[in-house]
DNA sequence: GTAAGCCTTCCCCCAAGGGGAAGGTAAAGG
DNA sequence: CCTTTACCTTCCCCTTGGGGGAAGGCTTAC
């Protein structure tokens, strides 16, 4: 059993994050009644890493909260882990469109403006039409 | 002169926004003295659209006040213009090679979990391997 | 007279914590 | 024994870019 500190070390997250799992219900370590400090055990310490990862996957918190009662189930069906993923991986895919389209807008305004001391800009002339 | 429902509606804002706009100083209306109504003028109608666009590029609201300063001055060099846009354009390049690293990543795990109803996942058990 | 459709300010809400204050606790050093 | 250091606790405000809704004021139309 560790203090917070040591906890957060390990799953290579902040104290301040890892108080914020406390908080939320998502990672609920034991309390010491006397000194009143958190008291985390190995397994708290691997749910807390497993939250890390998969919030360095993109995953909001509430889908990591998901995400750990399917990997605390021991007879969860693959299935809806699986449709997790695949649901991120969607949204990933929408947002990598967005931003190629944005990309190649903002290159082609970019190539066209000389970029030097006169104040002619088609960029600002682009922003500035309509719509 | 419009109110400033009829002026949102002109540039695609909703009021909202457009109330928050003028909140933190960005496109600020004349004020009808006797109603306390904003009151907007096409210069302001100009200022919001060009703002929405911007917005729309992923502008910041700090990067689009910067932005319509250097619409405002007739002598800007374009310079400055070019600039700001490469620099977002660096932003957006980090933020595509990130997902596109984070999809590979997912897909890779998606690929190898069955997705039936058995409870062994791959997906999991990366997420709850080392680091 | 009152209902509709504008407008105003004011305040709380979201995600995912970060920063820092004020104060308790435990162990090591002088 | 006292103090410093390094932990820990709770509490509250801050971030981005507004959204939702309450409570109240206006003009216009019926």
């Amino acid at each position: 059993m560790m203090q917070i500190g040591e906890a957060a070390r390990r799953a290579g997250l902040t104290v301040k994050t890892v108080r914020y799992y406390a908080n939320i219900g998502m990672v609920t370590p034991r309390q010491d009644p006397d000194t009143g400090y958190r008291d985390y055990g190995e397994d708290d310490v691997a749910k807390l890493q497993f939250v890390g990862k998969a919030r360095r996957f993109d995953f909001s918190v509430e889908e990591c909260r998901e995400l750990l009662g399917l990997y605390e189930d021991r007879n969860r069906p693959s299935r809806e882990v699986k449709a997790l993923t695949l649901k991120k991986i969607a949204e990933i895919d929408t947002r990598l469109e967005e931003l190629h389209s944005l990309k190649d807008e903002l290159s082609g305004l970019a190539s066209s403006c000389d970029g030097d001391h006169r104040p002619d800009c088609p960029i600002l002339n682009a922003l500035s039409g309509g719509k």
